[in-house]
DNA sequence: AGTACCACCTGACGGC
DNA sequence: TGCCGTCAGGTGGTAC
């Protein structure tokens, strides 16, 4: 699940839940997720401090620490968050169990492995380290269409490129290239400046809409795509079948009527 | 620079 | 019922 819009989902769970509680106890059931960082040591940085305040670059979650430095939690393809009181509650596929002083506990769930755990003294350092192009809310229109004119390649691709732009995934590509009525193979290079500004126009529209309703799919409006992306599915624009084909190994949906190919 | 393929993982689903 | 292939909202490495 988690793309820019489920991140902001959990950050923003945690904005309400668990800032400025004392971490009493950290566990880390799988130590795979641990990237750059060793049980110990991440026990060391989080052990008697509390999260002061959270950001979000692209499809990573930093939660700053009172003692100083960052947990940043990147959630792969199934990840998600929990702040529960029971010990009963704890969630199936918990990897990493923070519990706090008030007895509550946070659970970082990550059924299949793929999300990582990492410290950074810093975010922009971190974000420069891995190679993250600009955050997916935050970029410029002028900003935008800079880092998409003059590359080769297909439209889809490169919004997914998280060191183009960070935060947008398979999904939410969709949706976008459906709302901007381009074909996901459509070329890069044909495109001009006011047709890469209007993609960007309507990604930021994409992004406030599903972030404000928290990414749950079964609340986006009619007119998207996403709630009928699935084989069965017809464009709720026109009707047509919604096709299914492979771009850059990832499967892609598209109405081919109101998408046209560049 | 762009693309293809593989690897990393678990679990759900459909076909036989 | 059980086994098997396929697929899933991500990323990193390698090779061409």
């Amino acid at each position: 699940m988690p793309e820019l819009p489920d991140v902001e989902r959990f950050r923003t769970a945690i904005n309400s839940n668990a800032l400025h509680k004392k971490i009493k106890s950290v566990q880390v059931s799988e130590k795979r997720v641990l990237d750059n960082v060793s049980e110990p040591k991440l026990k060391r940085a989080l052990k008697g401090a509390a999260f002061e305040k959270t950001r979000r670059h692209g499809k990573y979650l930093f939660l700053q620490l009172d003692k100083g430095g960052f947990l940043v939690l990147h959630f792969g393809m199934t990840g998600d968050i929990r702040y529960y009181k029971s010990d009963s509650d704890r969630p199936e596929h918990t990897r990493m169990l923070i519990e706090f002083a008030n007895g509550y506990r946070l659970a970082w769930i990550n059924m299949r492995l793929l999300g990582r755990i990492n410290v950074a003294r810093e975010p922009a350092a971190f974000v420069r380290a891995r190679d993250l192009g600009p955050d997916a809310m935050q970029i410029g229109r002028e900003q935008f269409r800079e880092a998409f004119s003059g590359r080769n390649g297909k439209l889809k691709p490169a919004l997914m490129n998280q060191s183009i732009l960070a935060g947008l995934g398979n999904i939410y590509t969709d949706e976008i290239l459906f709302q901007s009525g381009w074909h996901p193979e459509s070329l890069l290079k044909r495109f001009k400046p006011a047709e890469l500004d209007a993609i960007h126009g309507v990604m930021k529209r994409v992004l406030r809409v599903t972030v404000r309703r928290l990414g749950r799919i079964e609340e986006f409006p009619r007119t998207y795509l996403l709630p009928h992306r699935d084989k069965e599915g017809a464009c709720p624009r026109c009707g047509s079948a919604i096709r299914r084909i492979k771009v850059g190994q990832r499967t892609s949906y598209f109405c081919p009527q109101c998408q046209k190919k560049r």
